[in-house]
DNA sequence: ACTCCACGGGAACGTTTGGGCC
DNA sequence: GGCCCAAACGTTCCCGTGGAGT
């Protein structure tokens, strides 16, 4: 938190601040932390334009652009706006400095898209991923050297202990003062193995199971049932997002099991009654599901297995 | 040597949509 | 209002590379 606070400071001088990069698995904070950062920026100078893409929604130059210009200069545009339009709108009205947060960065199909960020007056941007992307590979030569990345922040799991503490801090707000010993709050952390979103879920699950048995208070022996029905919740949740061709796969994947690429696609255009081709299959579906973590790939053999993951699975039987 | 497979680059096509232009 | 063009984007098709088994 420190380093990126570090990393926006000269904005407070109206300044352009560092480009920074922050990296590490899911469910370490990267996001919240580089949300806090800017809000806390923003508190400091009011006002300061912002604006929070995800890349792997909006994975385009164009795309990006267009976010940028209807949250940084607040210019609403048509959807079909063409890429050198919004670039000369926003270079028209965008006065420095200001912030983009770049969350999943490492979706990004068209990396110009920096050389684009550092040419707009004062903008600078925090680039969030999984893992330690060399984001300017692809720029050209003489363009890589005047993009800069000042901070590279890694992120790691959250220990036991620091889960432990959220988990306590947040029952205290949320619960009251004496919602559950720390033997509870320990056994989560402990469960919830360095994810602090399972741990908090696995709290709420908790909260409710003894709420509805009238008790004031959550018992130890709630927390192993609590710790399956937050992996459900979460599994659902995310099965929820998915569009019908990925609800397709996970479905084939639960009745028939480990299937290599071109027989889970077989499968899928079987069940499904518009499928699509191998090739976009691969990008634009089996890619998510990966993402996401609701599948499993091993490989062995020179073949590639996939599988549900485990909480998937769970998940997906639950469905109605 | 041959075959099967995963992977990914890239060209091309079709649809949608906004922006002129008459 | 009608017509046409350009741009973006989802999608398909084709192809080369490279790993591994037989």
């Amino acid at each position: 938190m420190n380093e990126v606070t570090d990393a926006l400071a000269p904005i407070e001088d109206g300044q352009r601040a560092e480009n920074c990069f922050l990296f590490g698995p899911s469910g370490a904070g990267k996001t919240t932390v580089a949300r806090a950062a800017v809000r806390e920026l923003r508190r400091e100078v009011l006002d300061v334009p912002y604006a929070y893409v995800n890349c792997w929604r909006d994975y385009t130059r164009n795309a990006v652009l267009e976010r940028l210009s209807r949250d940084l200069v607040g210019a609403a545009v048509p959807r079909s706006a063409s890429t050198s339009t919004l670039l000369d709108r926003v270079h028209r009205d965008f006065n420095g400095p200001g912030v983009v947060i770049l969350d999943e960065v490492d979706q990004l199909r068209e990396t110009e898209l920096l050389y684009d960020l550092h040419e707009f007056r004062g903008l600078s941007w925090i680039g969030i991923a999984n893992d330690e992307v060399d984001l300017l590979a692809d720029l050209d030569e003489r363009v890589r050297s005047r993009v800069s990345v000042g901070y590279r922040v890694r992120f790691d799991r959250y220990g036991e202990d620091t889960i432990a503490e959220i988990l306590e801090r947040r029952a205290r707000e949320g619960l009251g003062p004496n919602a559950a010993s720390d033997e509870v709050f320990e056994t989560i952390a402990r469960l919830a193995d360095g994810d602090a979103r399972m741990g908090i879920t696995t709290l709420r699950a908790a909260a409710r199971k003894a709420s509805s048995e009238g008790l004031s208070n959550i018992p130890r022996r709630l927390v192993e049932d609590s710790i399956s029905e937050a992996e459900q919740e979460i599994a659902r949740k995310t099965y929820s997002k998915l569009n019908d061709h990925q609800r397709v796969v996970v479905d084939v994947l639960q009745e028939e099991g480990p299937l290599i690429q071109r027989e889970l696609h077989e499968r899928y255009s079987e069940r499904h009654d518009d499928p699509v081709s191998l090739r976009y299959f691969r990008d634009a579906h089996l890619a998510k599901l990966e993402h996401y973590e609701l599948v499993e790939t091993e490989s062995r053999a020179g073949k590639k297995l996939y599988s549900l993951s485990e909480p998937a699975s769970i998940g997906r039987v639950a469905q109605p």
